[in-house]
DNA sequence: TGAAAAACCTAGTAAAATACTTGGTTTTTA
DNA sequence: TAAAAACCAAGTATTTTACTAGGTTTTTCA
């Protein structure tokens, strides 16, 4: 498992969609001004994770992602996961130095490793994080930054 | 904190390292043919567990690395930390985007998972890895591949 | 109906990090 | 004194990151 800056912006984006989404799907254009992340940047990372079923798009006017699942049942782990993808197969699968059980004893310790990693962070859920940083403030921004419909309607999500 | 294969790297060394370091220092060329991995990379690895003091240096024939502290005492994020510099000082320090209180709500959110995840490696200590590993199975391979020095002599350590 | 807002898509690319290579020097041992 | 090792500096190919550019498709709303 990878954990680089890349996935600290998938986190953070989804940060930021979880405690924005109750008025609606949130553009990528928003987060984008809020995070500070280039909007295409944060198409090709949604792009990963709705092929990983975390979150849902809307196309058109007031359209924008939603969650696909509930904020305490996405983990930190699926997000990373979903933008950095594993590629660790090479390495040591029936290679030549792998003849006298060595490389593949610290092999096998690292994998450990990383399992338990893994279940470290699925233990984080997205709404513990949420929750962590209190009340929503998003929204006390106004449309100026946040870019949320005015009128407050809620715009019908794709079933 | 960065986690990639540089981490992995060092913290398969270092398992190596510690498995055979009973007989005298191992030298990075040992390490480089039972792992696979680089001479010239091993050393500027070592280079910066030694700035950390995880490490001991020896030269000469005979020579190569000791651990600095019991086994028990390095911990993964120890070794990690001490390859993987953070740099990650950039990003929001009084910067523009803040204004609005947003950004650094994610931020600390994304600092305090580290901050867990920090305490989670060093919670894990090199010789848990090594003894889970079983018996040593290193020194078994002979000096064709382990290069130890075939008298069994323990070579002295610099004090 | 048509303009605009958004997702969605493809390709390229500059900068950075990774994983080396090369070619040394210094120290220590036998 | 030769060899083995750490130690050091500089360069480099490859990969990844983070982004730009330029689209299309879908949907909403005036």
């Amino acid at each position: 498992m990878r954990l680089t800056t890349k996935g600290r912006y998938a986190v953070t984006a989804m940060i930021d969609l979880a405690m924005n989404q109750s008025l609606g799907p949130v553009s990528l254009k928003s987060i984008s001004v809020n995070q500070g992340i280039s909007l295409s940047y944060l198409e090709q990372l949604f792009a990963k994770m709705k092929r990983k079923n975390l979150v849902v798009g809307a196309r058109g006017p007031g359209g924008g992602y939603v969650l696909a699942r509930d904020v305490d049942s996405i983990s930190i782990a699926d997000i990373i996961l979903a933008v950095d993808e594993p590629l660790d197969i090479t390495e040591c699968e029936g290679e030549e130095n792998c003849h006298d059980g060595k490389r593949c004893l610290t092999h096998d310790l690292w994998s450990e490793l990383t399992d338990q990693l893994h279940v470290f962070l699925r233990g984080i859920r997205l709404g513990e994080l949420m929750r962590r940083s209190g009340i929503d403030q998003a929204r006390n921004s106004g449309p100026a930054v946040r870019l949320a419909r005015s009128d407050g309607h809620r715009v019908g999500l794709p079933e």
